[in-house]
RNA sequence: GCGAGAGUGGUGAAAUUGGCAGACACGCCAGACUUAGGAUCUGGUGCCUUACGGCGUAAGGGUUCAAGUCCCUUCUCUCGCACCA
């Protein structure tokens, strides 16, 4: 028995590619723009824990599209780098006292030997990683230009807060309520923020997903979170105040159903209007509301609560007095603060009516009639109860409320989203320093840009202070400086940038990451861009696919890059599960180490298995007896490879084969489906090795296609081919049409649609004579007896259905 | 609760336009061979039935000559959102 010796070939080829810098992409003016193809991964974050092998699975499906598009004649970029900046890194220096420099360094070393021990074709000498000076630099500079076009500013908002992590989180860093990083429930706190205006772009990051090849439920879920909603802003009068109070509505038809106002707890109408007899009551629950937590607060289960105000507003539409209540299920944050509430037509207010024993009144009916309130309608119908308006369908109703509320100035239609401005600083140490500078004079002076990068000092302690400031806060001699505009004395910002900021643009910098004059070229934006195909995983939804959107709108805007979308065609790739179907974790003991995969069986069999588990997109379990078949797969080819080579023709059928294993997998990989082709590869060899011998013609087709799959393998059997190297710069073999198809086909006999008998006819039999053939099979004529054939049914070269009585 | 996706053998999964359900692989069974290292080779393997045959793609209904595929209802699982007025 021969060992495959895939420990030493994987070794030999890895080398070679490394020498030679095989997979260099270069920027040939002669290949035309058609012909070039930018394959992105999502680079890693470089975790303590190495790889994953969640990691391969993308890497290795964007790798073997793109050795399959190299050999189709496409010059290809596919660079690798790393998300270098984070808190885990940090977290470990405040236990250690280590720099998270030092830490995040040893991690990418590690993670960038575990890639290459698979045999990607990347261009490593474009790797970049974002917590370098020569890179944050140009993160920084990005932000001076969002800075200078007005949609970075500063404000003191209640933000998310990490009582554990000592910092501020954006929205989409808590789940359930808690810290994503750490899992502690987040409470509110009022700091000082830098705060990028991304809803200034809101409209146009919903409209242009219109442009993206990507998942529609990735679309929708960023459509759903942008989440436009269009209404009508009506301005209600204040029963004895000058003082008018506007709500956002999406159903301005129901105004004459509103029999209350809520307002937010912290709506600044709030204290004005509350009378002195209302005034404990109303403070008190304020104060209430305060100390809960977002967890608490939007806790859907718990009972709406909520305090009478005292005051009243004046309904515009039929100048009826309705008190004023606040409540906590009333954001801030969204629309105006405030609603007008219309509890036959809204399920929330209906509970708070019930609760609190408020009067609900009909105004949209579906047949027209009035009906006894159980619950809330939410759904459209015809008006009632609404004065000169009754009758009206909702979609009419609602434009012409629109109209006599715009005529005397109570109202407009307006249009709202959910989407929130992106609060951008961290208090931490371990991120790009922004590039601001507060003087007591001039205010906030951005840092020139050709003082930049605006570098990271070293610091004592990484221990956030906790009081809303960074441990850079701490260093004197870095936050004291001179004001770039005076000349006075000033201080430094001290928050540093999210770890979004450097994943935001890391996909340009490979286009030109050696330039030290701009952040990329137009001449390598123009060759390059956009990003034909993105992979990674699908938990990016909506955190960085949306901000890298925005930020590279924005640089479109200006005139930075050529492209109003970076990345054309999205996929993600499905989750590998532990054994058994469960998720993979520490706790349960199940994670595969890619490392102990790769010495056992391979690079190659851990890359191909990982394709041959199930479609990308989908989540599926490991399983280490699977991959023990595939590596078996690929030393049975050794052991064909072995053979002595022949120069014999091989049978008709084999060529057959051949031919339509070349098609299949052409098809197949081009699709992104390696499931299937790798399959069909088997099914090749399978026949092919029971031959007994080796074709040499045959056998270099066959190592054509296997080597963007197994690329070691392929080398090494190229080269017992005596070719020289590298595989990877082969064309792609092409397949002859007439020789995928069979001379003979097997038509199915059915009666009355089940299959009762099968008859091996030549291919293109005409349906006439599929018929006769069908009627006289003996088999077919001894079920039929004493029936009558109603109808015949043939479909050519597959089956003859004969309906039968 | 709302939205999206998915449910096919013991397991991972295949299945252009509706046209032989279960390719390929794992596991299992039998046999061969051995140089026993997750060996290798050949054959078998959806379920029920001795057989003929019947039943089978979450469940139920429908359309159709024909449904895993199309339509309706229900159930289960996964993911996302979660008082957004």
């Amino acid at each position: 028995m021969s060992k495959y010796p895939f420990t030493s070939i994987e070794k030999k080829w890895q080398d070679y590619w490394e020498r030679e810098k095989t997979f260099k992409a270069v920027e040939d003016p002669s290949v035309p723009k058609e012909k070039r193809r930018y394959v992105l991964d999502m680079f890693p974050y470089p975790s303590s824990q190495g790889l994953h092998v969640g990691h391969p699975e993308g890497y290795t499906a964007t790798d073997i599209y793109c050795r399959y598009l190299r050999m189709n004649g496409f010059s290809v970029l596919h660079p690798m780098g790393f998300d270098a900046f984070g808190l885990p890194a940090e977290n470990y220096a405040i236990k250690t006292g280590t720099h998270p420099r030092i830490s995040t360094e040893g991690n990418i070393d590690k993670f960038r030997a575990q890639i290459k021990a698979l045999g990607f074709s990347y261009d490593w000498d474009r790797e970049v990683s974002t917590h370098t000076d020569d890179y944050y630099k140009w993160t920084q500079w990005i932000f001076l230009q969002l800075f200078k076009k007005g949609l970075a500013y500063e404000a003191a908002t209640p933000i998310n807060w990490c009582p554990s992590c000592k910092t501020g989180l954006a929205n989409e860093e808590v789940k359930d309520g808690c810290c994503e990083r750490c899992g502690e429930p987040v409470t509110r706190k009022n700091i000082r923020q830098w705060i990028l205006k991304i809803t200034e772009y809101a409209e146009r990051l919903l409209q242009d997903l219109d442009l993206l090849d990507w998942p529609e439920p990735i679309k929708l879920m960023q459509r759903n979170w942008i989440g436009r909603s269009e209404g009508a802003n009506v301005t209600f009068a204040l029963e004895n105040h000058e003082d008018s109070l506007m709500v956002f509505t999406t159903r301005p038809d129901t105004l004459f159903g509103a029999t209350y106002m809520v307002l937010a707890p912290e709506h600044h109408l709030v204290k004005k209007i509350t009378t002195a007899e209302h005034r404990q009551a109303v403070e008190d629950y304020i104060e209430q509301a305060n100390r809960k937590s977002d967890l608490e607060r939007t806790d859907l289960a718990k009972e709406k609560t909520g305090v009478f105000t005292g005051a009243c507003a004046i309904n515009p539409v039929n100048g009826k007095k309705i008190p004023i209540w606040i409540s906590d299920y009333i954001l801030i944050s969204y629309g105006t603060g405030a609603i007008m509430a219309v509890p036959a037509h809204d399920e929330r207010d209906f509970e708070f009516a019930k609760k609190f024993d408020l009067p609900i009144i009909q105004v949209v009916s579906e047949d027209g009639s009035l009906h006894d309130m159980k619950e809330a309608s939410a759904g459209d119908g015809i008006a009632v109860n609404s004065g000169e308006f009754d009758g009206l369908p909702t979609k009419e109703f609602k434009k012409r409320i629109i109209a006599w509320l715009s005529e005397r100035g109570l109202g407009e239609a307006t249009v709202n989203y959910k989407l929130r401005d992106w609060i951008f600083s961290r208090q931490r140490y371990w991120g790009e320093p922004i590039p601001i500078v507060h003087c007591p004079v001039c205010g906030i002076v951005p840092v020139p840009e050709k003082d930049l990068p605006l570098r990271l000092p070293e610091v004592e302690s990484y221990t956030p202070t906790g009081t809303g400031e960074s441990p850079l806060a701490g260093i004197e001699e870095w936050v004291n400086t001179t004001c770039p505009v005076c000349g006075g004395p000033a201080k430094r910002e001290t928050n540093t940038m999210p770890q979004w900021a450097g994943s935001c643009w890391y996909y340009l910098r490979f286009l030109d990451p050696k330039n030290d004059g701009i952040f990329v070229s137009q001449e390598r934006l123009a060759y390059w861009m956009p990003v034909d195909l993105y992979v990674g995983g699908a938990e990016h939804a909506v955190l960085h696919l949306l901000y890298a959107r925005f930020w590279h709108k924005v640089l479109y805007d200006l005139g930075h890059v050529n492209t109003p979308e970076p990345f054309l065609k999205l996929v993600n790739q499905g989750m590998i599960l532990g054994e058994g179907g469960v998720k993979m974790s520490k706790s349960l003991g199940n994670v595969i180490n890619p490392d102990e995969i790769i010495q056992a069986y391979g690079a190659d069999s851990m890359r191909m298995y990982e394709m041959f588990m199930g479609p990308l997109e989908v989540s599926k379990p490991w399983s280490t007896r699977g991959l023990v078949g595939v590596h078996r797969f690929l030393d049975r080819i050794w052991r064909i490879a072995l053979r002595p080579l022949s120069e014999e023709n091989p049978s008709e059928d084999l060529v057959k084969l051949l031919h339509k294993t070349v098609k299949k997998v052409t098809h197949d990989t081009a699709g992104l489906e390696f499931n299937t082709a790798i399959a069909q590869m088997m099914i090749f060899i399978n026949e092919l090795y029971k031959t007994e011998t080796n074709y040499r013609d045959m056998w270099e087709t066959f190592t054509l296609l296997l080597s963007p799959y197994a690329p070691h393998l392929g080398e090494e059997l190229w080269e017992k081919l005596e070719k020289k190297p590298s595989v990877s710069r082969q064309s792609w073999p092409a397949w002859d049409e007439e020789l995928t198809r069979e001379s003979e086909v097997t038509v199915v006999l059915q009666i009355n649609g089940k299959t009762r008998a099968k008859e091996d006819l030549p291919a293109g039999i005409s349906e006439k004579r599929m018929k006769e053939i069908a009627l006289s099979n003996g088999r077919i004529r001894e079920l039929l007896a004493g029936k009558k054939v109603i109808k015949i049914i043939t479909v050519p070269g597959k089956l003859v259905n004969l309906v039968a009585k």
